[in-house]
DNA sequence: CATGAATGAGGATTCATTCAT
DNA sequence: CATGAATGAATCCTCATTCAT
């Protein structure tokens, strides 16, 4: 009877590549539907209608309705761990990269405010085996900044600071503008929310090399400007 | 019919005392019971159970489930308001002040890390008018954080940094304790995580002057010595 | 413990005088409340407010919510007898006591429409015995009626009619007008449709010397006249 | 997600079919229950089990207990309204459609006196708008009987009455042999009750070409003998 | 495989009634 | 006597899940 699964999800469906496309589709809808309405509100019929599939046919391919939740974090994860690496592809340079990793986490939480909201909301909601599975894709996307902080240190352009707790800092910076949107988006672009922010942090992090390093960055529009500063 | 209300929240009972009274009780209760098994999947039922009333005396001072998880997110603010005036009141010094209310911020979150969670995770299941209540509370408390960086800014002690994402920051700092607490718990203590964040904070923001005061606060033992730095 | 009753509802409170007084307060307020909501979508509580008493208050004078529903009927059916009953006693002349009684029977019912409704409605809600003597009371207020009909019937001024059933007729016809007030309030005045019902039932059963005495009546202004024919 | 509706009754089932018959079965079991026990007393647990289909079905093609109510009073007066057509339907003679019409309107009536009931008691408990549609229905029928009576005056038949009034009192002489059915039903059958009563109606409107025309009828055994006049 | 009708356990809420003060 | 807080059985309704077609 259970025939494929990926995950730990089993599907009732043989043909991989359908339970793929299936899959795909559906938590797709899942993600929409728990991001507006949150998990608990949320029903099967709702995101049956939104995948445009029937109620029977989800429960081909998922079990019960943590399944949906379960793979919407998932994919959620996955993809901003995604966007991370892609950022990181595009240099070579320790404090670009620390750069562009810091933005492309921002700029994605962005782009799908409810979405973040909805993992950090929603995790606890998983048993705890998947919530452990969770954590450890948060660890993973989090070691690829402190990798590019390590490196920083290494190129002697950050000084020998706290890299576990700064990492932390970072990552929270990140998603404090998703957590937060009520308050910034008001107030600010993802953008300047991270040249703001990031300005601090590199106050607090760089050596005399590593400013020096920021000017140059700067001065070749790589990365911008720092705002000014306002009390 | 309805002849008593306090935020809002009618109830059915005259006597203000008696109001009062089991309205803590009830109130305790659900933070108890929604932090424990959140908003959606907690019953009345638990929640009369744990408060050792019955169902219907639940109904004679809350007209919803949301009223109880409205009353219960306000009375988890109010509470970590006190908590930091209270710590505000023991000190006169700019940068003493700034530390007690950051640590604490931190130290009421981790007493009671699923309270902070719950407020965390559920004000979205509350209707827009009262989130906003909400929301304006947090800004309120936010509000003594920024009172002490402007006063560390005029006594010299901080740089003319960008206090509003400054204090976003440090408030986030706070929270990330409890929210990530799965993490931070069996690494270190709360004071430790204080310490060794609030490092990175200082080396951010401090002027000279602003760095001789820490050192003579931790000198007197007013403020702890800043960990060892690790990689 | 139970020391007092009246119509088979037994009081908790000995005093007849203030039994007297709270019942009648009581029965009052759930006349009104009941006829405005009905009796199973009303509340105690409701009553109570209406009756500027406490709950706790109606259930000394009263054992349940039946018995509010039945005094309160049987309030109704006496206060519509003796409406009759008084009217009747303005005059000996039979064909003009056989209009009174129909109007005064019409023009109580108009005065309190939804009391009308309320018993005819509820009366279903009580249980059989108290039914019955509903119906009992019923009967004896159609009783005058038949009363005035016999009497016309012997004064040779009705033909030799049908008595049983022309007597329900009337009574039908009287209550129609509460039953479908909707109807007939938006179209005349309860005068008219007494008049314009009666004339129906006079050309029915009037003899030639009865339809002489109306004639007389109507001359000395103490039965209006028929309304022109309409088609 | 709604997908189809009748009499603005919006099911969750597609199938017209289906929903047809559902409602059907479904309507039959809430006019029953309604009627044994009252719409408020009566629980959707009792209409579940008569009509022998599961809770949740009966919410899948009704919204709440009102639509109950409201279907089964719009098919109570819906098969009033087809009984009295199929009567006018079998003559041409206005004189007997008119008994015909009053006939089938106390014997359907006398067929089931508690669903008349019903429709009587608890019209009231619908919202507005769908009394008003109730209402509706309810000049609709009456409308045939109006008719009836416009032909047999244009026929000479009955005087020049008042034809607004005269109809309601048939229509009320009909209903009132439900709603006083405890009394009449023990005295005497439908048919005597019909005969008897439309007598003192005839009294009241035939011309002398009517009284020719009931008397050829009677005597070709169309319309039933007057009864033997009682006092 | 896909569908969606059927199911019924479960949960929020109401309100008649009691009883301690 | 009067009060009204406390109670919990009873009810409406929802929605995850199943399974026959």
């Amino acid at each position: 009877m259970v025939q494929s699964e990926s995950a730990g999800v089993k599907s009732k469906v043989d043909d991989p590549v359908l339970v793929e496309r299936r899959r795909k589709q559906i938590t797709a809808a899942s993600i929409k539907v728990f991001s507006e309405r949150g998990y608990h509100p949320a029903t099967i019929r709702d995101i049956a209608e939104c995948a445009e599939v029937s109620i029977g046919t989800i429960y081909q391919y998922f079990n019960d309705k943590e399944d949906l939740l379960y793979l919407a974090i998932i994919e959620i994860m996955d993809s901003y761990d995604a966007h991370m690496l892609a950022a990181l592809e595009m240099t070579e340079d320790p404090l670009e990269r620390f750069y562009a990793a810091v933005r492309a986490f921002c700029r994605v939480n962005n782009a799908s405010v409810d979405v973040t909201v909805l993992a950090y909301r929603e995790t606890k909601s998983l048993r705890k085996e998947r919530r452990d599975v969770i954590k450890q894709k948060e660890i993973t996307t989090n070691g690829y900044i402190a990798d590019c902080v390590r490196e920083c240190i290494s190129a002697g352009l950050f000084t020998e600071i706290d890299v576990e707790l700064f990492v932390y800092q970072i990552v929270i910076f990140s998603h404090a503008w998703a957590l937060k949107a009520w308050h910034f988006a008001q107030r600010m672009t993802v953008d300047e929310y991270i040249n703001r922010g990031l300005n601090l942090f590199f106050m607090a992090v760089l050596t005399g090399r590593g400013e020096r390093r920021l000017a140059e960055l700067r001065r070749d529009g790589r990365i911008p400007e720092g705002p000014a500063v306002k009390s």
